[in-house]
DNA sequence: CTTAATTTTCAAAAATTATTGAAAGTTTAG
DNA sequence: CTAAACTTTCAATAATTTTTGAAAATTAAG
């Protein structure tokens, strides 16, 4: 495979994995294509490489900085703004958790924990009910720290042991 | 909060949820209210609760069947089929780590290992093209691994040890 | 200040995804 | 077998999401 094929077929892997991180897929695009430049890109240089519009990758780069995976950078006697975003993809992975945590599951244990001190009027239903918010609730949180904390351990060699034993 | 409002709660919120492990809204929502159900459900009663139409719930109730999550049963005496789904929490999250995994990261992970076995023409940008892609591939295993086997082990003690060190 | 370069916004259009409902298909009872 | 009870299919429609592109806003240089 040579390097145009092999940089499209990296690019729309990731576009197509962006669902799995909640993203859509010119977002997680973009982010592809930064990932693998060797340095910064401008607007122009993103809406050529991807065939996507001007408003479309300003809306998504916009996404990325909210994120907190892509930065601007000025260059010196330049007004064009130059897009990196993070290479280290063990920092990409935390900061994606961490949002998705903040984002997506928070929110949803919230909810569950609401739910689950609703007023018990001793029927079945109402047991069964509570009984199953609670057990989804404890998942949701462990699920929760899996993704939080986990990932944020990488380092750590424990950690890795106790991976390795099980992979 | 009384009954029915927690009801629509925890359909709507799991419901919304669906995205996160990639089913669609109405699909969770079946879902979810054979989950707080006690007893299985027909199609009639799908419908009349969701509000949603005779085509839909088959269709989805089929993709639950599909995933392995809701099976069919059937009462002595009657036609119509009754649906169940699993209501063991721990188990549920099993079944869907190992659909996810089989249908999204490993043809993530077969993508990224012919990409990093590309013709290697030495240029700058192909060596960053390669690298990159490796370490994705290294972090998609290991996410892999966490998703499919420590959600399989809750019992293990290995899982547990991981967990309680990180909590 | 004025002007040109650049980015942002947002209503409209396009693309995608989900839902409906009626017809076709299947199954079982009699 | 036939008929009734039920489930599935799928083309049409609706709802949602994404993308466009041109106008407005912003920024910096002269």
């Amino acid at each position: 495979m040579e390097y145009q094929e092999a940089k499209q077929k990296f690019i729309s892997t990731w576009g197509s994995l962006g669902t799995i991180w909640g993203i859509n897929k010119a977002m997680a695009q973009i982010q592809a294509l930064l990932f693998i430049s060797t340095e910064p890109l401008t607007t122009e240089q993103i809406m050529e490489e991807l065939q996507i519009s001007r408003g479309n990758t300003s809306m998504n780069v916009r996404q990325l900085i909210d994120w907190g995976i892509v930065t601007k950078e000025l260059k010196v006697g330049e007004r064009k703004e130059y897009y990196n975003t993070e290479k280290d993809v063990q920092e990409l992975a935390r900061i994606i958790a961490k949002e998705r945590s903040r984002r997506e599951i928070q929110p949803v244990i919230k909810t569950l924990q609401d739910i689950s001190s609703m007023n018990n009027d001793g029927s079945a239903a109402t047991a069964e009910l509570i009984k199953q918010t609670q057990a989804l609730l404890e998942l949701a949180e462990t699920a929760d720290t899996v993704l939080t904390k986990v990932v944020n351990h990488k380092q750590n060699w424990v950690s890795n042991a106790l991976l390795k034993m099980i992979k």
